[in-house]
DNA sequence: TATACTGCGGAAATGGGGTG
DNA sequence: CACCCCATTTCCGCAGTATA
């Protein structure tokens, strides 16, 4: 595969432009630069630094565009594109250093967390950008055989560091979720497929936790209190983006989200143990409160 | 008019799959 | 496992087009 060489391409084009406005004859200058540190060739002509303009629009969603009168390449839509799309390169980022850890494998030590999945990232990108259909087996969470299904890919989703595909079946309009590490094979088929209803991703997963997708029903408004110590964690790594403060002094930090109450939320919050309090809505505070009780009775019995 | 962009053909590199 | 062949990907350079 080699796609890594172009995305690092990608990045450190990306990275000099985001700098300050440059021209053409520095984002070269940047990327020698770049070769030399890497150990890689990026030098490249202007034919090419063109497709990349390309790629890098349509991938990351930056537009890079050229002042004739200053001379310089700009981005031109950088306040929004910011925060989703640093995080995305990110990902291609980590995503490329687990590809190009295979020739390092003896010198650096990664964490045993399991990229599986990963290696179907960029074909599964391409799919959704072209709007074509896939074939994949999946390996059930749950069940240990394997089913090959045909799907509409959407989008792919961060959650909790690993990646999931939001997809739906033919004929079925209900987003559904699959995690790239239960992806057992991936065939991206020459077919394609139009898209006659509007799925907004972002605002189907807006109030939702992790990648537990909502069809009914509205988000709650969740209340929460958490010690000085848990509270000051919690501030820096956001439960979720609605999260916000209402309350602080030295003993505790009060915040409140708007968020579906989920499966996998309730889990999050039982992990917080005696660090958390659920102060409304009340039958989320009775739901935790059974669920300890019964953690207890396993100690106490 | 100078400079940047675009379309296209072909070269080189890469990767998969088959064969002995 | 080494080797080769073929398809695909990636890239370059040319030549023509667009823009200030």
């Amino acid at each position: 595969m080699p796609k890594q060489r172009y995305i690092e391409r990608y990045n450190a084009i990306v990275e000099k432009v985001r700098k300050g406005r440059c021209t053409l004859k520095e984002i070269c200058e940047y990327l020698s630069i770049k070769s030399e540190d890497r150990d890689l060739n990026l030098t490249i002509s202007s034919r090419t630094f063109n497709r990349d303009l390309d790629e890098i629009r349509d991938i990351y969603g930056i537009d890079i565009q050229y002042d004739r009168t200053q001379k310089v390449y700009y981005i031109a839509n950088d306040q929004v594109a910011n925060i989703s799309n640093v995080r995305l390169m990110e990902a291609f980022d980590i995503f490329n250093t687990l590809k190009m850890s295979e020739h390092f494998s003896d010198f650096i030590l990664f964490e045993e967390r399991k990229p599986h999945g990963t290696q179907h990232f960029y074909p599964l990108l391409q799919a959704i950008k072209s709007k074509q259909k896939i074939k994949i087996v999946y390996r059930k969470f749950s069940e240990d055989e394997n089913t090959e299904r045909i799907l509409l890919p959407f989008a792919l989703k961060e959650s909790k560091g690993r990646w999931y595909l939001l997809a739906t079946k033919i004929n079925d309009t209900k987003l559904k979720t699959y995690g790239l590490d239960r992806i057992i094979s991936l065939k991206v088929l020459q077919d394609f497929f139009y898209s006659d209803f509007k799925i907004n991703i972002k605002e189907k997963f807006k109030h939702s936790f992790g990648i537990i997708s909502v069809d009914e029903g509205d988000p709650e408004t969740v209340e929460l209190s958490f010690t000085r110590k848990q509270g000051e964690y919690i501030k820096t790594y956001p439960l979720h983006e609605s999260q916000q403060v209402v309350f602080e002094n030295n003993e505790e930090i009060r915040v409140k989200l708007l968020i579906y109450v989920t499966y996998d939320f309730i889990m999050e919050l039982l992990s917080f143990g005696s660090e958390m309090k659920v102060i409304s809505p009340a039958d989320l505070q009775e739901e935790i409160q059974e669920s300890l009780e019964e953690a207890l009775k396993n100690y106490t019995a």
